[in-house]
DNA sequence: GGAGCCGATGAGCCTTCGTCAGTACGAGTA
DNA sequence: TACTCGTACTGACGAAGGCTCATCGGCTCC
């Protein structure tokens, strides 16, 4: 049951006899014969007509066989992914975004990653449960995660930059008149919050917590942006990073006062590659600050 | 670069553990450690990442074993292609039909054998030339076929019964009149005349010869049935195995004199399975002659 | 009837795999 | 801080299997 075994059948097949296909796969006529024999005394089966000029396949033999191309040529392909990565940077990165971090400079990052590296696929979790997350990580398959806060202290943590938190106001809302929100003057509103044990509820809870204000929930969502288009919609106001406004949406949104900011960490796996470290270094070379952005509209 | 390899790869990849791997593998622990860290030093990449709890795919490794699966599965779908072959009967039965032949019998026997074997797949080369016959049967490809004269005489060679040739005419045609047509009565009628070097077209010549006739062609074409249609429009008269006569033509058809007839023969290959044989004794139980079919028309 | 082709078989050598023991390293805990 | 537990790795040894050489049996063609 191996894959020479395999690809021993498979020449014999296509060179119609042992000796041919022996001399096809530089090995010795008796190697080939044993293989054969062997593989056929495994499964019970004759794959084999022994004809007076070679071997020919039997009407098992075929199906057996044509099977059996498509685990050889699979190994091949496998063979060739890796080897190919050794050089190149082939393979699947997959990345991981909580509370809508780097929605303005993922997709350069990205963009910029996959310029340099073609064969290199990207998974982007977005916007994960914390339950979520802790599965994706413990088991080990994320390769990069973009969050506010790590429990895991060491060097894999990469303090990328500081994200402002803002509000969404509904259109027509009072508030809108200053240019930075205090946060006291939302008493009473209604909240869009958003899924319990999210990332985000949590930095919405305690921010509502240090300013002494009771929540009133509007709405729970999971994304972001809809939590944006429900608050500009007037159902309540909500509490998102700012780069995480959609376009079209500025001016119902306000910086507030005392600043909500929350630090962009990015967390690199344990036993990085080049294709991790070379994320990490384009997002690095991404802008993560730019404060006066969120200014009032004219 | 052995199935072994992958298999355990896959393992650890599923289980984040060697330890774990190998007892899922029933194996010890270090057999599944050498044969990750041999497939590494194989490829000349680090597949897996080691952390303190286990390892864990990398980019390329997650690549790597996405084809190495499809290797994996496709290996225990032959084998269990080739052991469900062994008691039941499984795989791809070649069939070649030379003239025609069994263009009434061989729905029937294909489809008795279909009920009997569900997971037997049949492939019928309808009509192939001579060359394509020749080739098909020194590469072993053919199971079966059916033939009219047979090279190799031995006891592979099995006479099913013989087929009458019939002549096709045009409607309106003169000849309709008669219930046997006197070959020579055709004298410089045109053809419709089969590919050169088709057996059929063989056959058609040496029946001109013997009944001094000189062959006008009209048209050649390479099937039975297309060969009868373009007869019955009278673009020139045709001579066919009389079972390849489709339905709907029967009243345009007449026997001849002398009687042309030609033997099927069925051939099965060298080191016939139990699926030939059952094929062959289904055809054995086909009704094969019967001469008073195509008497003419009230 | 002999020459030449085919595959099958047996003996010997060698590579490889598997196991057992022991080592090294990190994490969690008292 | 030290101890224990978990992890993977390494080395030595025995066993199994693959490869090669030489040989045999069967068939075809001349």
């Amino acid at each position: 049951m191996s894959l020479r075994q395999y690809e021993y059948a498979l020449a014999v097949a296509e060179e119609g006899s042992v000796t041919a296909a022996a001399e096809l796969l530089h090995v010795a006529q008796p190697s080939v014969s044993q293989q054969i024999r062997g593989l056929e005394r495994e499964l019970g089966v004759e794959l084999f007509a022994r004809t007076p000029t070679g071997l020919v396949p039997t009407v098992v033999g075929r199906a057996f066989l044509r099977e059996a191309e498509i685990a050889v040529s699979a190994s091949r392909r496998a063979r060739a992914t890796a080897r190919a990565g050794a050089d190149e940077l082939v393979g699947e990165l997959m990345v991981a975004v909580q509370m809508g971090f780097g929605t303005r400079q993922l997709p350069g990052a990205l963009g910029a990653l996959r310029r340099r590296f073609p064969r290199l696929e990207v998974t982007v979790f977005e916007e994960p449960s914390s339950a979520e997350l802790e599965r994706l990580g413990r088991r080990g398959v994320l390769d990069l995660a973009l969050m506010a806060a790590c429990e895991q202290s060491p060097a894999d943590a990469h303090h990328l930059g500081d994200e402002e938190f803002v509000v969404v106001l509904g259109a027509g809302h009072r508030q809108l008149a200053v240019d930075r929100v205090e946060l006291r003057e939302l008493e009473g509103e209604p909240w869009v919050r958003f899924d319990r044990d999210s990332a985000l509820d949590g930095v919405l809870l305690n921010v509502l917590r240090d300013n002494d204000l009771t929540p009133t929930t509007a709405a729970r969502v999971s994304q972001t942006a809809t939590a944006v288009r429900w608050a500009a919609h007037g159902l309540g106001v909500t509490l998102v990073p700012a780069s995480a406004v959609p376009h079209g949406h500025e001016h119902l949104v306000r910086p507030v006062f005392p600043v909500v900011s929350q630090p962009v960490i990015a967390v690199v796996r344990h036993g990085a590659g080049p294709a991790e470290t070379a994320l990490l270094e384009l997002l690095r070379q991404e802008t993560w600050s730019e404060p006066a952005f969120f200014s009032p509209v004219s």
